[in-house]
DNA sequence: AGGCAGTTGCGACTGATTCGCAGTTCCTGC
DNA sequence: GCAGGAACTGCGAATCAGTCGCAACTGCCT
């Protein structure tokens, strides 16, 4: 779910040979689901439709697929602040950082590039010393959209209101429902 | 785990009488354990530490407590790029928003705040026309101990070496191990 | 002091992810 | 082309974090 679709398809395959890492029909598949991705996936999003592609393929294929393609930094991993349940989702790398907006209210997710994060990034590695390898930069707000419209948006806002108990706990959802579980 | 020691104890508790919220004994001690915590806890740990406190304490009462700060936005929930275990890590929330740094060799955890992080989330804010309740930023790397040391920090780096296989899995830990579960 | 809504402990449950193992398959060297 | 072995896979069971329904309990307001 790229900013910019400039992936060219096949690429992770001529990625993962070249590091001599065995190229076998159920890779092919995922890596394709993954390059071919519209939005982000789950790991059970990724399974289901990986199996449109080789129907024998395991959970545990996937699962450990996407860790080699963690590990070698082929793959981002994101919780988008854990929206729907604890599940991770996938993204393929892309040259450039970009960090996540998740809208609390509708799940929307918007995807933000920016020179100041880049930036942010430099200062981290030059004043902390560190060598970045993932950066994940995750923001829960509430859109413009949302906004617009009424309801409390109060959680997380300094309001000292006396007498009033516990903010609504769930995230409306005007966002697409997924279904839940893998395999 | 603040950056600046600057917390009046008990801060937690009168936040929470003044919002209605009722003050039992176990939030109480749950309460205070985070608010003492000198390090990033999560769920298990803060159960364990809570019923030294209160021996009766239960697992479900720690996760309820935690949602309900989470929800009234006294503690930021943090992954720590994940480095053991999908759990998550807590932390009062502070004045000022700052980044974790987690290493990925040693797995020690760095924060660190920055002007630059600030104006990021106004740019944000502005420019996407968003609201922002929680921005997270965790980055994965390798400080400047484990950069001295030998051994491979080449994953995540562009290393298009031949005949490299998987590189290494899992991160090595010189840091203090943690007894696993949940009571 | 009394009452009850808000809390709690318990035990069962779910969903995500991992693991060991035995069978299969890709890739290399011949 | 083909054999051999390491790398991979599917399967089933296990683990682990987190959630839920329910009946008993208790702060806190009046």
């Amino acid at each position: 779910m790229p900013l910019a679709n400039s992936q060219i398809p096949g690429k992770f395959q001529a990625l993962l040979s070249d590091r001599g890492i065995r190229l076998t029909g159920q890779r092919r598949a995922i890596l394709s689901v993954i390059e071919t991705a519209k939005r982000h996936l789950d790991a059970s999003q990724i399974l289901r439709r990986a199996r449109k592609l080789d129907a024998s393929i395991d959970r545990s294929t996937v699962y450990r697929t996407l860790g080699l393609l963690k590990r070698h930094g082929l793959i981002d991993e994101l919780d988008l602040m854990h929206l729907e349940g604890e599940a991770h989702y996938y993204e393929r790398k892309l040259n450039r950082d970009h960090m996540h907006l998740a809208c609390l209210r509708c799940g929307k997710i918007t995807e933000f590039a920016s020179e100041l994060f880049d930036a942010l990034q430099r200062q981290v590695e030059e004043r902390c010393n560190y060598r970045i390898a993932v950066a994940r930069l995750e923001i829960g707000g509430y859109c413009a959209q949302c906004r617009g419209q009424a309801r409390s948006v109060e959680n997380h806002l300094p309001t000292p209101a006396r007498h009033r108990a516990d903010p609504g706990a769930e995230p409306h959802q005007h966002a697409t429902k997924r279904t839940k579980g893998i395999s």
